[in-house]
DNA sequence: GTATTGTTTGACTAGATTGTCAAACTTTCT
DNA sequence: AGAAAGTTTGACAATCTAGTCAAACAATAC
């Protein structure tokens, strides 16, 4: 009965008894803020509340940790682009896409991180299940992207290009959660009240991304 | 300073002379890559093609050596929005502050890479130089947002949260030399030339952002 | 040339970090 | 209850990492 301490930043600690669990949710955080390298053992078991040897116990090595992790996080970002499928009008397709992504984004907020850290440290990992999933399945936000192709097609949308657009709206809807104690600390609506920062930045991207800036008589020019 | 990047790794002796800035621009890739916990000084000396003894020589300890970097790369940040100022229309000082934001994330990923492992880290370094930097000299983007409120009060573009619209901008602008290795894979042309990649991708991310996606007839009944 | 100063090198230390282990404890099954 | 299986713990070993140091080396001054 050492160290039962509670220590639950986020889950409800009712279930001490999954151990593996919460070693692995302890995991996704840390393995997400400082990467691989980064990474402390300790600080993971400190994490999860359990002393450092049951690490080895559940999950052997490191390294092993880090690739149970890493499949995970891999499977939550393939996922992140299976958005519930419209054929409404493109701008509804688009809205009910950023909706879906942003929330998806606000749940996974470990797996974004973890994909830019390993990007950053260009980890063998993800390029080869990258190249994987994309043999199996083509690019992951094939769905999306081939609507967006239509909706130019039919003449629905300005012509643009469906592979620069996907990258736009994943940028606006991903990069300020990484960059959130930059955010916080420009923009007093996402310290202040976050939830209603996330919705506005919903519709804002949106907007500018379907309406744009211009006002409508300078658009017939363009 | 405006440090071209040598891209090689490790670059012949030509410049052997100046063991400091080699280690110093060693320290810059290294910490940008792993972050400061995950960075190893024997990576750093390795990048520099020098004994690892010699970073203390000149920088004593690791910590001092991560300072030195961290102000370098956050004087980076502050002046990346300093984008010529304009005065034209709107769309030329979008165009102009797009053209030239891209252009020095290009010459510094590392402040970007940096800036990200800093956020996602939370280390303290970061959260104290913005709250400083934000009292003597107002927020960094200032004079962009500023320009973005008056042309909305002006009518001359539909009116927008100018923060909101910022953050889409950068993010648009910095997200995808962040996600690099991903995005190559998602995208022929950015494997390719990525200078072209590039190009095409300022002139995309001005035009989605200015005249976004909808037809004139659609724009007109928002 | 020799002395002085600055730079580089290899060997070393202290502490951190990963990984192992057997003993103690807990749960489950009979 | 008692045995068996699974889990947790503290102590330990091997390796890695940051940091130190004195001696070797290089450049410059005298």
């Amino acid at each position: 009965m050492t160290t039962h301490e509670t220590g639950s930043q986020t889950a409800p600690d009712s279930e001490a008894a999954d151990t593996e669990a919460r070693i692995f949710e302890a995991a996704l955080r840390v393995f997400a803020k400082k990467g691989k390298d980064g990474a402390r053992l300790q600080e993971i078991a400190d994490e999860a509340g359990i002393h450092r040897p049951l690490l080895h116990y559940y999950f052997r090595t490191k390294q092993k940790l880090y690739e149970a992790v890493a499949a995970h996080m891999f499977g939550q970002f393939l996922d992140s682009f299976d958005a519930p499928s419209h054929d409404g009008p493109f701008a509804d397709v688009l809205k009910a896409f950023i909706d879906h992504y942003v929330d998806n984004i606000r749940e996974h907020q470990n797996m974004a991180k973890w994909m830019v850290a390993e990007n950053m440290a260009g980890n063998p990992f993800l390029g080869e299940r990258l190249a994987e999933a994309f043999e199996t399945e083509g690019s992951p936000q094939r769905h999306m992207e081939e609507a967006i192709l239509r909706a130019t097609e039919r003449g629905e949308i300005r012509p643009v290009n469906p592979k620069q657009l996907m990258l736009t709206i994943v940028s606006a809807c991903v990069f300020f959660f990484i960059q959130l104690p930059t955010v916080k600390m420009l923009n007093p609506l996402a310290r202040d009240d976050f939830d209603a920062f996330v919705e506005a930045r919903k519709k804002h991207v949106f907007e500018v991304i379907y309406y744009g800036l211009a006002s409508r008589e300078e658009v017939a020019d363009a």
